[in-house]
DNA sequence: AGACAATATCGTAATATTGCAATATAAATA
DNA sequence: TATTTATATTGCAATATTACGATATTGTCT
């Protein structure tokens, strides 16, 4: 149907699925990466870096926002955006969790 | 229009989100809590411990599956999930990449 | 105030995803 | 071989996502 069943799963998968799903798309990738690279708030210029009209560069923006992987700042008639920690360290801990876990796995089954 | 501008982007940038978009989904990640918390292969219990039906069970188990994150082996008429490898290796590169960014960055801007 | 720049929102078309009933397939066993 | 068990595939309806042109909004500067 196109709809998920949400009230079926725990609020933390519920929480790790969105963050994934931000990152689900290669733009928001994109995006994240070229604020790595400058290593500083972007204001403005992700729109010439993507090849994407400004409308959908503005949605996935805000996309990424909405999930609490980056910030945005008003600067003047600009916006500065740069990561959010928070969403981060919650898919940190996720992974650590699943590394941890391989290791000790290694070969165990299958 | 629904349809991702692919070749757009890089190989790289591709791959981070068709592994991301796997995990977009509530049920997918309970699929992966799952196979580490019974901490072997599962063979067929996926369907009883989740509140979906089986062929939509199954579908999200051929999605883990093509992007890279869980192997299916046959045991008989059975068959055994268990994680992969590779495709979290990807993914820990990128976060690992991402918090080293993060704890250099520590206000910095913003 | 008026013009300009940067970003967001609206509306919409095309396509993708989710979920499931029905059905098919494959392997084990009686 | 027939039955049972486990999983996959098909087909479809409902909803979500992606992309962008047109337009609105917001802040700056003259």
């Amino acid at each position: 149907m196109g709809i998920t069943k949400t009230e079926c799963f725990t609020e933390e998968q519920n929480q790790l699925a969105t963050l994934a799903k931000a990152l689900g798309h290669p733009a928001r990738i994109a995006i994240i990466q070229h604020l790595i690279k400058v290593n500083s708030c972007v204001c403005g210029d992700i729109v010439n870096e993507l090849p994407l009209a400004q409308p959908t560069i503005s949605q996935h923006l805000k996309e990424l926002k909405n999930a609490g992987l980056i910030k945005g700042n008003f600067e003047g008639n600009a916006i500065c955006y740069c990561l959010n920690e928070d969403g981060f360290e919650t898919l940190k801990s996720f992974f650590e969790h699943i590394d941890l876990y391989l290791e000790n796995k290694k070969n165990k089954c299958c």
